[in-house]
DNA sequence: TCCCTATTGTTGCACATGCAATCATCAGAT
DNA sequence: ATCTGATGATTGCATGTGCAACAATAGGGA
């Protein structure tokens, strides 16, 4: 029978440090969101994905953006970003505008109200972040962790490669 | 006006390196299990949650876990493996069976046919995850995440230590 | 000018998931 | 034996999410 190479049989079983850096990565990224997101719940009653799109627009300038804009910037569908801002706006943390240049366009604009919340929930949330993961890699894992990342980002189109041209 | 250093402000602004590492894991997570779901999803019918059960179940001997082992086992709620359990049952993948020595309690047994599925399955994801994660990354880079997921997840408990004694 | 296609944002629908309540059962104390 | 608290599993309910369909508008060519 012939030894499992990983070099050769790509479906191989994986060996021990494969496994810990792949599930590992799943169960710190479980354990992480939901630590995040329960503590900035708690303290202002802001989910984590409300935060980033609040951050995100306040990242803008005129602290404000186009949805489509605001859709690639976070991890969320067009649906998805749309029903959350409704209830952004609902609070009254953000505000939507019409596009003049684009009828079809929207903006959403952070109010004073949600800037007020960001910077509150901004103090939480990196503190969070420092304690449960930055304080725990040293500065070279920092960068070794930045370069694999951009590894993976950098070949997002793989679905497409890998299916068969004429599928 | 105080510098801002990391050492002594647990909120200040994360450095280029930080964000690198922070976001792009987020980012990075996401397009994985994007990718991996689809794909499985679209070879087997099979979500990739429940390739995960199906997996744990398996690798149990005779085949068959406790629900509440396996919802350990699981990055999912009590709850949710309960209806994962139904679904997979419906489709004839693992079948539920009491336990004699506890009455409350049930097992989770993988049929034949969810096997066969499994092992479909096994070859897809397995080869998945090395063209999108694990070509990417170095065999030293390899062994670092692992020591970080390490040492991220050995606080998982950090949210009670957080908490005032009594809060 | 008119038409055709692409894009933007929203909505209907289905679905997976978590929390809290619930029921049955266990284990231990009295 | 019985009572009590803890535990295993399930269910009701609410919620967040994505996909596909949709309406409105943009942009470009005949």
């Amino acid at each position: 029978m012939a030894i499992t190479s990983s070099t050769t049989d790509p479906s191989a079983p994986f060996d021990t440090q494969e496994l810990r850096a792949w599930r590992g990565m799943l169960r710190a990224h479980a354990a992480l969101t939901k630590a995040l997101d329960a503590e900035l719940e708690a303290a202002h009653g802001l989910p984590l994905s409300s935060y980033e799109v609040l951050l995100h627009v306040s990242h803008a300038e005129d602290q404000r953006m186009r949805m489509c804009d605001l859709a690639d910037s976070v991890i969320l569908s067009r649906s998805g970003l749309t029903r959350l801002i409704d209830r952004l706006e609902r609070e009254g943390l953000v505000a939507r505008e019409s596009c003049p240049s684009d009828a079809r366009g929207s903006f959403a604009r952070l109010t004073p109200e949600g800037r007020t919340k960001l910077d509150a929930a901004r103090r939480t949330h990196l503190a969070g972040v420092r304690l449960r993961f930055l304080d725990r890699v040293t500065p070279e894992e920092l960068e070794a962790l930045g370069d694999v990342w951009d590894r993976v980002l950098a070949g997002d189109d793989v679905d497409e490669a890998a299916v068969p041209p004429c599928g």
